[in-house]
DNA sequence: CGTAGTTTTGAGTGCGTTCAAGAGATGTGG
DNA sequence: CCACATCTCTTGAACGCACTCAAAACTACG
């Protein structure tokens, strides 16, 4: 179980103004390094920053009072989180792994004067978040047990994959998460994300050193399976 | 079967220039009404504006490949619909009913020296979007056919409910869309939601007096059957 | 090496789907 | 206004996929 202390992120004290050509440093912004299992912040803390994910992977969630959790999103490079509704955040986000992020003050949500570009960024951001969002709709509505597994490996393998041989034909990477949060994410049970995971081995589809690397052998087959529309 | 046309939506006239108290007023955006059937935008359609629905309500579709629907939202009056994803919509959208619509720029999303209250509704708006997708997931992803049916009337009750008797007690409600659109919003078959259907209204938490003219006896059996969280 | 947590596999159940038919509503033309 | 066609909604019966319960294999950490 994930424990909250002081110790559990880092604030790296960084000047604000730093090289003139980095257009995100010429105003306040936190740096920051989150430990495995770190919490960022909990479900209706009220937003002060919104972050943006340098390295490391982030999970958010939200568990209703009859206690079932639904994993909402993974944070990876690249990803802005805590997006806030009316002022709050609605959900809790924690680390995976170390993660290192930038916190941008909400300010620049509201006001473009200060940082035009900034405030660009993050609109931009949110407009993609909604269209994510409604992407994986298609996939809690309708899609099969191996087709949201299949789906979830193909977008773990276009976001964070490497190539396994000079070939190119084979992709590799690891699975920061568990069985239960891909099931939490897809809307299964670990049991049934797990008896995909099998089947997919069965058709020669992907291989598992260990539980949690995962090399797609056939990249198209994988596509197949994820009926992706 | 729906057909567009170019007589589907009127375009009305109206000067930019109105009483300076309106705030949106004070800058170009045209006012719209659409009629039943009538398409909005197509999905893959370039974004030239963003509409805030005043009256009516709008069905905001994606069909797959294979021929999956996934109703992702009904528009109802102060919903705004059309959030690009980069620079166009990923949806359609049609009127369920006759519906007046105001359509602003997407100018107003980039920019908000032109507007600065526009672009902070819109800002607000696609947050608002965010948390309500959120919602939506612990929807798909864990409650069963009957939860999932009672939260829509619920969110129904609440949105475009009326009292049905002086004491307060009872709700009532029209449905603008069809069994199989809130079937395809739920990830169910038109089936599974007029079983629950009936199953609310033997348990005397609904009556039915048409198909689509609902009248919560009990609304707080109603929540209940939701498990709100 | 021992304990706790995670992942995998197995067997049986249940809920929502599928397939099918009937009831009700809507619209059109004679 | 009614007959007919079409579409939507409801109900019934049987099936199948994912869940539940249970236990074993594997992993991590002391």
């Amino acid at each position: 179980m994930y424990v909250t202390n002081p110790n559990d992120y880092t604030i790296v004290p960084e000047p604000a103004l730093v090289a003139p050509q980095n257009q995100r440093s010429k105003f306040l912004h936190s740096r920051r390094i989150l430990k495995p299992g770190a919490v960022l912040f909990h479900e209706g803390d009220v937003t002060l920053e919104v972050y943006e994910v340098i390295s490391g992977v982030l999970r958010l969630t939200r568990v209703s009072e009859s206690g079932r959790r639904q994993v909402i999103a993974f944070g990876f490079p690249g990803d802005f989180v805590g997006f806030p509704k009316t002022g709050r955040y609605h959900t809790e986000c924690d680390a995976l792994e170390t993660t290192e992020l930038i916190g941008h003050s909400v300010c620049h949500l509201e006001k473009c004067i200060d940082n035009p570009v900034l405030h660009a960024r993050l609109m931009h951001a949110a407009l993609e978040e909604i269209g994510s969002m409604q992407d994986h709709f298609m996939m809690l509505g309708w899609k099969s047990a191996i087709e949201k597994t299949a789906s979830f490996l193909s977008v773990m393998m276009e976001r964070v994959g490497r190539y396994a041989d000079k070939a190119g034909d084979q992709i590799e990477f690891s699975l920061p998460m568990s069985r239960a949060d891909i099931a939490d994410f897809l809307g299964l049970k670990t049991e049934t994300i797990s008896r995909a995971f099998t089947q997919l081995r069965n058709a020669h589809v992907i291989t598992l050193p260990t539980a949690k690397h995962v090399v797609v052998l056939k990249p198209e087959a994988l596509l197949a399976f994820a009926e992706i529309d």
